[in-house]
DNA sequence: CAGGATCCTTTACGATACTG
DNA sequence: CAGTATCGTAAAGGATCCTG
């Protein structure tokens, strides 16, 4: 059950507030969601995949992320035994749980597009 | 429809991953999502609501990122004739369209704290 | 190939003080 | 009350080079 405050007559809830604070921080800055939303779609992907994938970013931020992701349990890493060493990332099962949330990022994100679209012809 | 690329036999969706950006790049910052919530919640607050409502943010930040929200039509802003004159924030019926998107933030916060308490438990 | 080290630029954010 | 102006710091991000 959520706790409430009341300020000026109006129910705030701040476990909502906390929820919304935990996952941003989680999922903080540039590049998280494009190496989430990468990887919901190519199961499994090695680092240069996703250096070639990701557009924009360096090599510097995608392993920084990639860790950070990996401490939160929402992406694994697996060194293969090539000449050469290779990684392959992928999501974790509760990597997958964040799918929801992503797609809707995406949807608003497409719908919007579309919304300025038909506002300039019109 | 989606237009695809294919990278090492993985189809990937570059309009998805725009409407990525999009949306990241509208609600970028530190404080955009809980306005946004915040508003959600109390339908109409004034700038003293928010600036007490939102644990931790300055009236600069808000004002600011209030900016940001009225321009892309996201929340509206009504001066109201008092005194020391008054101003009224809400959503806008666009803005509205939010809610599942934060409703599945705030949501997958709230479940990755308790998957962490359980985690301690065991 | 996968990433670490270094250096540098830029942006975000915050504290404080001030104004119509 | 609802902001704006100014200033300062910290963090984020990027370019380049280097290594097992």
């Amino acid at each position: 059950m959520s706790k409430k405050a009341v300020v000026n007559n109006t129910p705030v809830c701040q476990v909502r507030m906390q929820g919304i604070s935990d996952t941003m921080s989680i999922l903080s800055g540039k590049w998280k969601f494009h190496i989430l939303g990468t990887l919901m779609e190519g199961n499994k992907l090695g680092f240069m995949d996703l250096l070639r994938e990701i557009d924009g970013i360096g090599s510097k931020m995608l392993s920084k992320e990639l860790q950070d992701l990996e401490m939160n349990k929402l992406v694994s890493r697996t060194v293969m035994n090539t000449k050469p060493i290779t990684v392959q990332y992928s999501l974790t099962e509760y990597g997958k749980t964040l799918s929801p949330l992503i797609d809707e990022l995406a949807k608003w994100g497409i719908e919007y597009r579309q919304s300025i679209y038909k506002s300039k012809k019109n």
